[in-house]
DNA sequence: CTTCGAATGCGTCGTTATGACACAATGCTA
DNA sequence: TAGCATTGTGTCATAACGACGCATTCGAAG
């Protein structure tokens, strides 16, 4: 899928390869400058940016290839990536901006075209480390590019919606999963954790409230460096303990904002 | 659906009138002599019981078509029916069952026939009240009956993981949505609806903090009425505020057991 | 009719979690 | 070296929570 001749073959053989039906779509996260961070693609003739998605081989595991989707994305593997909704409405895409975008795009599709047919597909969310991430749009005809969750406002066919269901179960699972271990650099200050939680949960925080909260969990181990630089007193880095980082993420975190 | 007839076309013409790829079951939930109850069915030749469930129809949304199952099943409609996991293993079908059982039931199904692929499931849970169910086998072959949770050790193909995780889910649910509300007559007293959490969460609560953190929510209403005819002290009845309890909803109660 | 057992209604107490806030310490800058 | 912004740490009142005591009320046994 990395080259123009490879996807025009997927686009004509995609009823031979893909499981019918059924898609999958990747809400990607990250964290950057303070501002949470969702990647998105554009078809270069299309007027609407996208959520990276993708079809499942026929004998491709459902959760391997939402893992594949994000791998092509964004070079990453081995990241949180959770289902978190299906969206099967019958009318959910729009085959008229489906042709014409690939007319744009100088490929004919007919009226009986697999793409035209009606798909159910599957959200996932991914948390992603921003700075790790190779953004790569899945042929030279898109583009693919983080955008501040704020800056969104319309998506390709019902995508937006997707976005915003993701975007709920993330701050219900803030309450249970401690989110930052993906979203952030290994080494991170308690002000910037702190800012990722007020950023994803759009509220603030009272700053001594949340470092005993953070602390109180038990998953973080103070460094004995600090960070340097800024024009303040330098805050301590810490990291994830990861063998009670795991153990958290089974029993889930206590209480709530 | 309804008769032999009916089923036997819907089975010769499934991939003309279903949705390809998609299938959908549902794990029923019952309360009933302080046990919690999961409704399963069975083909007559089969040896395992089964999850109801079924197919989408070509112009129906996912939703509906989980509503249509539960209402062939039980009768109800306007009841808490919501999705919780979609189950995408690649292997997780099992076509010579599926063959040897319709072979059983006296049809006889190719190799290529529509059954026989493969299937993404989404998995739908439901809360209902177990005296207005009339269960409704969906054609002659079949049993259908309420099971105990915790009789029910194997299951067809995969829905016993299926019946596991709606059992996760309903868990964690319990403490963000009154979930009495669906499982429970309209008038019950505090002692049943403690039994139904205590069954739920499979643990012991304490009477008295039970009832004040119930009362707490500020979602009941406590009537003038009382349960005689218990050898003891008779309990008052309450039935649900409905305008607090669909706020209650919506916000989801705070902490956890 | 009285007594008894068992379950329910209602309240207390100590501990812990939570929200609001004060003050000292630190690192850069002027 | 003084000043300022930000971080580290602690306090205090309040609310939530778990464990438990005691009186009340129903049916049943005598």
């Amino acid at each position: 899928m990395t080259q123009q001749k490879t996807f025009r073959e997927v686009i004509a053989d995609g009823e031979g390869i893909f499981q019918p039906s059924v898609s999958l779509d990747c809400v990607i996260f990250g964290f950057h400058e303070n501002e949470l961070k969702v990647l998105l693609i554009k078809a270069k003739s299309t007027d609407h940016w996208a959520l990276p998605g993708g079809f499942v081989f026929k004998d491709e595991d459902l959760d391997d290839a939402a893992t594949r989707v994000l791998k092509e994305r964004t070079g990453i593997n081995d990241i949180f990536l959770q289902q978190f909704h299906v969206f099967g409405s019958a009318k959910r895409s729009d085959w008229n901006i489906h042709r014409s975008n690939f007319k744009k795009d100088g490929i004919e599709i007919g009226p009986d075209h697999w793409l035209l047919k009606r798909f159910i597909t599957v959200g996932y969310y991914a948390l992603v480390e921003f700075a790790h991430v190779i953004t790569t749009p899945d042929s030279s005809s898109e583009e693919c590019r983080w955008w501040d969750i704020n800056e969104i406002e319309e998506l390709f066919m019902d995508h937006k919606q997707i976005l915003d269901k993701a975007l709920d179960t993330l701050r219900l699972q803030l309450n249970h999963l401690p989110i930052g271990y993906n979203l952030l650099p290994q080494k991170f200050t308690m002000p910037e954790l702190q800012k990722l939680y007020e950023t994803i949960l759009n509220k603030t925080l009272d700053r001594r409230n949340f470092q005993r909260r953070m602390t109180g969990f038990g998953i973080l181990k103070r460094l004995k460096e600090t960070r340097k630089g800024g024009a303040h007193r330098a805050p301590f880095l810490y990291s994830f303990d990861m063998r009670k980082y795991r153990k958290a993420l089974k029993q889930g975190l206590h209480g709530g904002w």
